[in-house]
DNA sequence: GTCTATAGTGCGATAGAC
DNA sequence: GTCTATCGCACTATAGAC
């Protein structure tokens, strides 16, 4: 009889999602999610820093994906041409069979603005990330932030859409279009400025 | 003498500004904020949801500025247009007298990844609202959600200008200047991607 | 205005593995 | 003995309930 049960950081991943779907997050108390894997509140904050952690990847794997991606263009490609490289290679992450977890999982944090917070707090730190990723390849200041934002934006709206009733597509091919629409948004729209009111 | 001072909720809000940049978010308690004003923690959270909400708008004035801007755009513009239009008037908001306020105000938001959260999700609720605003003028679902997260992106960054050392221009002029940079980072990105590996 | 549950922290004790 | 995961206890502050 081993004293401690291993993967008590995942143990308590999988309880605490659990528990956030069938009771709520706010319905939920540390102490219940410790309780549930045989540990104590104690142990829960020795692995996650707040009762929201504990549903988002501590070891920002998502992220490297996304710098590599950055990474892979070739030098000469255009920023927002880096950014569609990342977006490809992050897509890897999710592939189909992960669909319904993440569709359980994103229900939960839609229903809870706190949650919802955390996650744009995530996502705000990955767009500053790829950011950086670009300055360091010679991207200008302001345009490697403008690239980075677009490419989390494009990433949300994409995901929100993978995860949609009925959607079948993978993740790259509608992240893709997206980045498409987001194209031919703004097309035109630098000399309709030029002649436009301020 | 009257029985109580008038504005409260405005009393509240100039004391923990001043109380959070003096000694940090963390080190100030919501007793001493009431305290300091000559209330009681419980009137604080009359006021205040928590003790994040008192730095941020509750009326969601810039909020209203934005969709007042959508809707004073002609029923002929671009989507992008419309978001041109809602970045000019909003910019009204922030004249340069306020300059300092929102520095000083800024920092203690950069300094706390609490406050960095909820100033996250107050943005993301704005795009939101922007979105649906151009969905009422007939833009379609996916591509109002991405210009109006253009949108917001581009107030941040221009926001952020704005507020940076030695920085002279005002938001408007700032706000136009990145709008015209997004615009020219994804010129040509539209035949790239038909030509490119997906 | 009072009372209470819960989140989250600090520090020390414990009990195995090595 | 050292190292490390866990627990126990005391404590503060937020936030909500009554």
């Amino acid at each position: 009889m081993v004293r401690w049960e291993p993967g008590a950081g995942e143990r308590l991943r999988v309880a605490a999602l659990e528990l956030y779907v069938r009771q709520g997050f706010e319905q939920t108390t540390v102490e219940e999610i410790a309780r549930s894997v045989g540990l104590t509140e104690r142990t829960f904050f020795r692995y996650f820093a707040d009762k929201r952690e504990v549903l988002f990847d501590p070891q920002n794997l998502l992220q490297e994906a996304f710098l590599a991606g950055v990474n892979a263009a070739p030098p000469t490609a255009a920023p927002l041409e880096m950014i569609a490289s990342a977006l490809a290679t992050s897509a890897a992450f999710f592939p189909d069979d992960r669909r319904n977890w993440s569709r359980q999982r994103q229900s939960v944090i839609a229903a809870n603005p706190a949650l919802k917070e955390r996650e744009l707090l995530k996502l705000a730190t990955l767009a500053a990330a790829i950011a950086e990723a670009l300055r360091a390849r010679g991207v200008a200041a302001q345009a490697a932030t403008l690239a980075a934002e677009s490419g989390t934006t494009v990433f949300g709206v994409a995901f929100t859409q993978w995860i949609a009733d009925g959607e079948q597509r993978s993740l790259a091919a509608i992240e893709h279009e997206v980045l498409g629409e987001l194209a031919a948004l703004t097309t035109g729209l630098a000399t309709a400025l030029d002649r436009g009111p301020a």
